[in-house]
DNA sequence: ACATGCTGTAAGCATCGCTTCACACGCCCC
DNA sequence: GGGGCGTGTGAAGCGATGCTTACAGCATGT
């Protein structure tokens, strides 16, 4: 029972929950899934499925399989690394992910001095939101990773509070902090240099964010300042994921926007940015899944990036 | 690879040392093991095995991989105790171990009683000693098992000093703390009732413990002792693990022994116990796998045994 | 009432994995 | 030095496993 093949058709079932979409998702007929998971059903002595006209739904006993197949996964994912990490001592897989700030600044660098350094390695980037990088470390999709937490949002938490691994399973280097800059139309008020602007100055303006449930900036940012005391105007109808976006908005002169200092690299003309008094900070760092093993690629990978992220740090 | 046949066959042969004698041990003939380990050699695309004239030794791939492999033994063997748990609600297998005097004292009892309440339930009891029952534990052989640790000593440490197990490995319930007596000749100038015993007074007398390697109450009695302050004279030649031959040589006045309260119920006539001040403790605890499923078998257990060590505890 | 989409069963065929038998090799003892 | 005795390995054969194809049963929705 549980044999590799059926573990790959179990999480396809649980995932589409029906046979036959699992059988087209692993090129199988829906036979040989119905007969597999029949024999699972048999060898676990228990019913796995509720059989319905539209698919079938894991039942409880099912539902503990599943979480021992997902371990199980994990493990010979794990092994197959680690014995091929031991026997080639370098070269082999890495697979990357790195959130969209990040990869600019950091991760574009980073994979040019590796690939230097490691010819022979088959690199591989995967962008995404940070929960998202957290879900594929999880799973073993991706061996390392840039993310970032919030004050009050772990980085492993979706952007509708769930959390998509838990603590434990998730290691981390704290790299630096990126802090949360002002960005403001040239003739500003506040674009003046002079004093620092503090969060509580922006009261009376508008703030072009993040279409809720895109990033956690727009989002987050109301929570961390309503916490801070401040209650911010976030634009209802201009918002915006893009950077650049946002800086065409703010150069418009429909409101102001906070965006992180690793995103303020390509900057407009007819823009300027201001440091903010205890802004909000994103703590970046790096990512691997709790217990699996690091090849030589991925710790040469985490020194490369620890030095990236010294300069970075220091500029600041 | 790493099917649940051939894991059974690398921990045979690990365990083994030769592909003839793992084949033996399951049954096989040596060519399945050939071939199977062959196969898993060029699926894991590395040698996992030194052969030689005498059998093989596992390389350092073959150690990631056993590694790996025992790990996915025990999901897979929680996961059927999970679904046959959910499914059957109550009844299947319990394993209980227990160490000798708490066998006598606490797992006849226990036994006794959910034999009674639960007559559908497989229950099977595998007496040992405290790191042997956490080795079992570990490798699920096990499911629930009364150990007992000393101050300076973990329950999952052999006789050698060898963990068997890592602390976050097995998750434990304190029962009670199992002082140990003084066991004297009813002649002996200390066995009056009158103030009691410290452990300097023992000073001068000869003590017989338990043959080094056999049970820890020599040899670290020894230690426990020499840290207090006080250096006992152990007897070289009587030496024995078995309470009634300690009990034996005592009466015949060869020296006098100390034996932990649960080792107390079976008294010679001839013999006494007293209390001892600061005595050493045997800490007496249940003790299962971390994070293994844990049956309603294995709920009403503890809660049995709870009940009988709380009585026992009331009793001192 | 029919078509659709799902699961489940039966028959056929390829593959996998065991056993048996045979062999090559190193070691030890006579 | 030669013959046991141990080891691991390979080829042939046979049964079991597991896929495909084809078809049946059943609920739903048009």
């Amino acid at each position: 029972m549980l044999d590799e093949r059926r573990i790959e058709m179990l999480l396809a079932v649980a995932e589409h929950g029906s046979f036959t979409r699992a059988a087209a998702a692993l090129s199988f007929t829906p036979s040989a899934i119905s007969q597999q998971m029949g024999l699972l059903e048999r060898d676990a002595g228990a019913v796995l499925f509720e059989r319905s006209p539209r698919g079938v739904r894991i039942t409880e006993a099912g539902d503990a399989l599943l979480l021992h197949a997902e371990a199980i996964r994990r493990h010979l994912l794990d092994a197959r690394a680690e014995v091929a990490g031991i026997t080639k001592a370098r070269g082999g897989r890495l697979a990357f992910g790195s959130f969209p700030t990040a990869t600019a600044t950091i991760a574009a660098p980073a994979i040019a001095t590796f690939h230097r350094r490691h010819e022979e390695v088959d690199l591989q980037l995967l962008d995404g939101e940070p929960y998202e990088s957290a879900a594929r470390l999880h799973s073993r999709e991706l061996d390392l990773a840039l993310i970032f937490s919030l004050d009050n949002w772990p980085a492993a938490m979706d952007y509708e509070g769930n959390l998509v691994a838990r603590e434990d399973e998730i290691e981390m280097l704290p790299l630096f902090d990126d802090p949360f800059l002002l960005l403001l139309p040239e003739s500003h008020r506040l674009a003046a240099a002079g004093e620092e602007v503090k969060l509580a100055d922006l009261a009376e303006e508008r703030i072009i964010g993040s279409p809720v449930g895109c990033a956690p900036w727009g989002m987050d940012l109301e929570h961390i300042c309503a916490e801070a005391g401040v209650e911010l105007m976030f634009q209802a109808t201009y918002r915006s994921a893009d950077f650049q976006a946002q800086q065409a908005l703010v150069a418009s002169g429909l409101g102001i926007s906070l965006l992180p200092r690793l995103a303020a690299s390509a900057l407009r003309a007819d823009v300027v940015i201001r440091p903010l008094m205890n802004a909000p900070v994103r703590h970046v760092a790096l990512a691997w899944p709790t217990g699996a093993y690091r090849s030589p690629a991925v710790k040469s990978m985490i020194e490369v990036i620890e030095a990236i992220a010294g300069d970075l740090r220091f500029q600041a």
